[in-house]
RNA sequence: GGCAACGUGACCGAGUGGCUAGGUAGAGGUCUGCAAAACCUCCUACAGCGGUUCGAAUCCGCUCGUUGCCUCCA
């Protein structure tokens, strides 16, 4: 069976063929760098990590794009043009630029310690103004656009009569129509209050401007994407993705901009988004400020949540549920996914100990086979629409099996050595490499040291040479001395 | 108001017409110096009410409840 994906366009599950084989363009919508992250926002990273993981192991030549918006995103409509970046840099008393920067490190670092590889490219919208103005001269060439003021507006009734403008989200521009009738105040400027900034002019105190052909202003706030994506995966890329939340507008203007500009394509062909974290059922948001901030639910307690998670069990419990499924957090929640997660690693080491059994005797044709067909599965649930929780529970039943044949020898040699590695294999390959969970050692070095330093001098007290120098070798081997001196043992790094 | 979801055992969470999800917790057992791990067995649920069907957690309708988007949001 071969990789399906959920398609928001058609609204079904539709068969994964990349539009120019064997690349495959995948771009992720990233973080607006104004906060630090939280928990929801990392989810997305982590089942497109996994998805692009996916792609790769299966012998697709992935280019996975995953942006930075540095700039735009106005914080509303009504303050006309104040900038979260802005905002948050006024309030620290920095550069703009300064803030972004130190919110992009750190949402690097926290990616990286989920276990999200790096993104190919990594494009920030402020070093793509040029492409961005370049796409708004295409809208307005193809008269879906109009000057006002020196901003620029996408015509949303226009382009509506010949493309359906809510296609992705569907919903028809009456409705909307119907639901924004309320609030036409400050929207002067646009002829229709669905219609969407390109760019906007800049305010006096504005500082984030760049020059354009309609004056000293900034990107509208759906634009970056659609210029960066095209940039670099093409007029039609093949995955494109993000939060459920920015289905509409933010992708449904990027695919109206897409198809109003010279590319006239949906941007991606597959349209994919990844489902909600909520806390006692409800969203976890930044508005709402119900949200737990990546940083600190690694080091411990905070909000809801009255214990730390390290950044493999926060995968691990992510990956847990489906990502088209809302997925609740709480305290009992994580305590199962870390323990689920260990035994999951604990099954790593077993895999070394299980190569390492002499077992002999007559291979049975049936028990290989049972064995590999327990290895097929994890692949299978991937390809049905990356279904990660059925994918671990196929790990899970492969492990037991594993167990099994550790504490049986007959039944070890029935399934010989071959299907033996190839099952082996498998599980090492999806844990680590498509599912990305490592092992995270939780043994404290220096605390094991001295365990050891401790029975270096039991030893010696007794006069057990043979174990002193046995000690002393394996360290000397790990790159550390021991040093007996008046005052007690000790140890220091080997300066050989 | 418009659009879109969801309601599964003690908890988390898959599953979409008949066949075991899985993880965690609990009970009993095997193993064991103690313990842990592991393995075996058990606890076997699908909001409610109707309908379709030989058969429904799964399809349809209604009721109740929860949520998301429609404004920045992953």
């Amino acid at each position: 069976m071969p990789l399906s994906l959920y398609n928001t366009l058609s609204r079904r599950k539709e068969e994964f063929q990349p539009v120019h084989p064997p690349q495959v363009g995948v771009y992720l919508c990233g973080p607006t760098v104004y906060s630090e992250a939280h928990l929801g926002n990392a989810r997305g990273p982590v089942v497109f990590d996994v998805l692009t993981r996916y792609l790769r192991h299966l012998g697709h030549q992935v280019r996975y794009v995953r942006n930075i918006t540095d700039v735009g995103h106005l914080e509303s409509d009504a303050d006309a043009g104040e900038d979260k970046m802005e905002k948050a840099a006024r309030a620290a008393r920095i550069e703009p630029m300064q803030v972004a920067q130190h919110y992009t490190n750190r949402y690097r670092q926290h990616m990286l310690a989920l276990g999200c590889l790096p993104p190919d490219i990594e494009p920030q919208a402020s070093g793509h103004i040029i492409e961005q103005i370049q796409v708004i001269e295409e809208i307005i060439a193809n008269g879906l656009a109009y000057e006002v003021n020196g901003s620029v507006y996408f015509d949303v009734p226009r382009y509506n009569e010949h493309e359906r403008y809510g296609k992705l989200s569907n919903r028809s521009i009456e409705d909307q129509l119907a639901g924004t009738r309320a609030n036409l105040e400050g929207q002067s400027e646009k002829r229709s209050p669905l219609d969407f900034a390109l760019w906007k002019k800049a305010a006096p105190e504005h500082i984030m401007r760049w020059p354009s052909p309609w004056g000293e202003g900034f990107p509208g706030w759906h634009l970056e994407c659609s210029a960066m994506s095209r940039k670099y995966l093409g007029k039609l890329s093949d995955i494109h993705g993000g939060g459920l939340d920015l289905m509409f507008p933010h992708h449904e203007c990027e695919i109206a901009q897409s198809q109003g500009s010279h590319a006239h394509t949906d941007e991606a062909r597959f349209w994919v988004h990844n489902n909600m974290i909520t806390v006692n059922g409800t969203k976890m948001s930044k508005s709402l400020g119900n949200f737990v901030l990546l940083g600190d639910m690694f080091q411990g307690p905070t909000g809801p949540l009255a214990f730390g998670y390290s950044p493999m069990v926060v995968r691990f419990f992510l990956l847990q549920a489906h990502y088209r499924s809302p997925v609740d957090v709480s305290d009992d929640a994580l305590q199962a996914a870390r323990k689920g997660y260990r035994k999951l690693m604990n099954g790593l080491r077993l895999l070394d100990k299980l190569a390492a059994i002499e077992a002999t005797g007559e291979v049975l044709e049936t028990a290989a086979q049972q064995l590999l067909a327990l290895a097929a599965k994890p692949a299978e649930f991937l390809n049905d629409d990356l279904n990660t929780p059925r994918a671990l529970a196929a790990l899970f039943d492969l492990l037991k099996r594993f167990n099994t044949l550790a504490s049986t020898p007959a039944a070890l040699a029935e399934v010989g050595a071959e299907a033996l590695a190839q099952a082996a294999g498998t599980y090492r390959t999806f844990v680590q490499d498509v599912l990305g969970l490592r092992d995270e050692p939780r043994a404290n070095a220096e605390q094991l040291l001295d365990l050891t330093l401790g029975f270096y001098s039991e030893a010696k007290a007794d006069k057990a040479y043979d174990k002193v120098d046995q000690i002393r070798a394996a360290l000397k081997g790990q790159g550390i001395v021991i040093k007996d001196t008046k005052a007690g043992v000790e140890w220091a790094y080997s300066e050989e």
